[in-house]
Parts: structure tokens; sequence; C-alpha cells
DNA sequence: GCTAACAAAATCGGATCCAATGAACAATAT
DNA sequence: ATATTGTTCATTGGATCCGATTTTGTTAGC
């Protein structure tokens, strides 16, 4: 009997629906820095009580996408220039070691699907998809890593800045140049040129870190 | 008006007294792996209600320090050789970096602290205090950096596999290999060769690392 | 004696209810 | 008029209650 099995016992509880609901929101910037999450209107608005919803903002506050204050209520957690740089440096270190030593083990597999995403990254017209495409296009990079406990990590990290990089790769000329660098890291792991790839890599985050943190800034003073 | 202010807003809750109390129960091995943790029983023990309970339970579980299961309960989340190994090579990275920013801009105040924090650990006999006086002294070692997010990211990471770190220093001589090289660090710390501390800082992770794993895999076969 | 079907108990996720706190606003005194 | 105090309202944290699911124990059949 062959079927899709499914890992029932981590079915959807309502309150993994809503964390994911609102992680996402919150990730694609649809909701802003600063903004009240009530808990009574989320509940309302997904047709549950409170409880399942206070669970998915001390998730969110785990990840630091959520700031909460007692009595106060939760809202979503902005950053400084200083922590974005901050972080998108941990990217950087972390991303290269990942990628170093998932290119000497990397499948054709996985080269392919990361070629595809790179496509569907080139050809998407939606804001929205970028971040997605984004991180499926570096996942299938660094998944032969096996370095779960780093791939982790790398993800929470994301989601901390990604919002941060739409709107800077919106504003700027960022995105072909996104592009460009994405297919320079595919062909040194396809080579298989691991030391290449790393810095490649490394150079990626290093660079759209600084269009970032002059764009903060330029809004900071604006 | 001169009074002793205490920030009260961040006074704590009920759900992060339980919280505290539990990750430190969990990190010092008082609560075995696997061990079920009944939210029933822990809230008759803190004088609760499973409420905060929860809250507790969920935050622990997003630092992977307990897995739970949809109606099944949470247990005490254990770590494979393969995992502690994956750790170990990500805070050797981690760590490496943070100090080698932190040395050029390190205070005397921070080696002084450092070197007391060194001290207390040589002379301490109480093993449940290694851990917390092991932090101490990293961190000393590590603030100047400013680094916020990577300590955080560090710290997690060393909750993860402190309870086994313990076990190792019990049962083998790395008590005294330990103290041998937090010396080391602090004297080129104290020298000012970043190069240097960053290196020993590394080599002192990944020898902690192997030690480990071969401990763990001698009990598995066991 | 062993297994399968069923019933009972334990336990969890979520709903509802109440108390504690903070924010907004009105009333009062200077 | 303004600052200070008191009051009301919105909102959160926690307690209690209920339905869902899993586990355990019991009984019937072989």
């Amino acid at each position: 009997m062959k079927l899709q099995a499914v890992d029932i016992g981590k079915t959807a509880s309502a309150a993994s629906i809503i964390f994911d609901s609102l992680r996402r929101a919150i990730i694609e910037g649809e909701l802003a820095d600063g903004e009240p999450l009530r808990q009574d209107e989320i509940a309302t608005l997904f047709n549950t009580s409170r409880i399942p919803v206070r669970e998915a903002l001390t998730r969110l506050e785990q990840q630091g996408l959520v700031e909460s204050r007692r009595y106060r209520g939760a809202v979503v957690a902005g950053i400084s220039a200083r922590e974005a740089a901050e972080i998108f440096d941990f990217r950087s270190l972390l991303e290269g070691e990942v990628i170093a030593v998932s290119v000497p083990r990397m499948t054709s597999q996985s080269l392919l699907e990361a070629r595809q995403h790179f496509q569907s990254f080139m050809d998407s017209e939606e804001p929205m998809e970028w971040g997605e495409l984004n991180r499926r296009f570096h996942y299938a990079l660094y998944r032969d890593s096996g370095l779960d406990y780093h791939l982790k990590v790398i993800d929470n990290a994301l989601d901390r800045v990604e919002r941060y990089l739409r709107a800077q790769l919106l504003m700027t000329e960022g995105l072909e140049q996104a592009n460009r660098e994405h297919l320079q890291i595919l062909a040194a792991c396809e080579k298989g040129d691991a030391v290449l790839a790393a810095d490649l890599t490394r150079q990626h985050i290093l660079g759209a870190k600084q269009t970032l943190v002059d764009y903060l800034e330029s809004r900071k003073s604006a």
C-alpha cells in the first residue's frame, strides 16, 4: 500500500494555523512595524477564542517577530538599521558555511530544483512571491549540507529581515543584481567549487545588507 | 526623589516563572530526556492553572528544549549524537566570529570580570554551577562585540547541549582541559590578539564536541 | 493464555468566565 | 487654564469548564 503519508499528530491545531497566518502576514509586510495585534480582534477573525491566539503570539514573540509587554499587548516587532545589519552579517557567516558544506554533497536533483526556482524568481512579477522563491532557491542549494539546525536558524534570521529586503528590492535596482548573483552562485555549485560558492553567497548577502542599511537610514532621516 | 526603581511591566508573569524554572531544570539535567511534562502536574506544583504552564511549554518547544505532540503532551527533548555534533560546529563558527569582533573593543572591565568568572569556575566543586559559570566567563569575553543577535542565538544553542557537556565533564578529564583552554583564551584576549582568541575558542568548542560525541556514542552502544 | 473489542480514565486543546492592569477621559482644585 | 485625582472602559493574564483524542484497563472470544 503506497500512500502519501502525512504526520498526523502534527496536523494543524488552531494555534498553528493562526501562527502561520500571522507569521506570513508579518514577513510579507502586510502588517506594519509597531502595528498592535489585539487578541480579541484576531480571535474573531479566525472564529476562535483568544486561547490559540495567545499561543500563536507567544510563539511569534519567541521568534522575535512580535514584541509584547505585559497587560499592554503585542505589536509587530520592528528592527533598527543596526539590528538589520547584524542579522545580515550573521546570515553571511552561516550561509557561507552551509553552502560550502553542501556543494561537495550536492545531488543533480537539488541543482535542478535550484535552477527551476532561479527561473521562477526571474520570471516572477509578483513582489509577494519573491521571498518564498528566493528561499526555495537558496534552500535547494543548502539542503544537501544536512545541517538541519543551521538551516532552521537561518530560516529564522530570514524571517526577521525579509520584509525589509522586499522593500529594498522594490526601491532600488537590487533585483537585477540579485538575479546576476544567483546565477553566479548556481554556476559555482554546478562546477562543484565550494569555496567560490561560499564566497559568492557571502558577498550576495553582504551586498544586500549594504543596500538595505542605506535604504533604512535614508528613511530614518526622511 | 531618589528611589531604587524597578522596571515593573517586566515583572514576572506566572508563565515566565514556570518557563524559567523548567528551562533551568532541563538545562541542568534534572529532568531526563524523554521525561513527560504533564500540564496538570506542573500546574499544581506552581499553584496555578494549566494556562501559564501551556505558555511555558510552547516557549520551550520553540527553543527546542521540549518536543510536544498534539494530544500526547510534551517531553523533554533529547538530542542525537549527530545533532549534538552539528550544534557544536555551529557554536564554533559563531563564537569564533563573535570573540574576534569583541577583542579589539574589549574593556578592562570585561577582562576583569572574565578573569573572576574563570577563577570561580576553577574553584567550583559543584557541577550544577559549571554551566552558569562557564556561560558568564564566555559572555564577559563576547559582550563587547555588541552582537546581541549572535549572542542570543549562541545562548540558545548552549541551552541545547549544556546537559551533555556537564555529563561529559564529569565523566572524563575534560575539566582540567577546559580550565587550560579558558586560560589560554583569556590570555589571548588580554594580549589583544583577536585571531588567536578566535582560533582558541573554536578549538575549545570543537575539542569539547569530539569528547562529547565519543561519550554519546559509547553510551548508545552500551 | 493471548488477542480483539470495548469501556473508562487520563490528558490535551479550546471556550468561557473572572480578576488585574493600563489607557482614556471627566471632574475638581488651585 | 492647567495640573491632579478619580472613574470608566478596553485589554490582557489566569481560572475554570467542556469536548476531543489518546491511552489504559477490562472483558469476551478463540
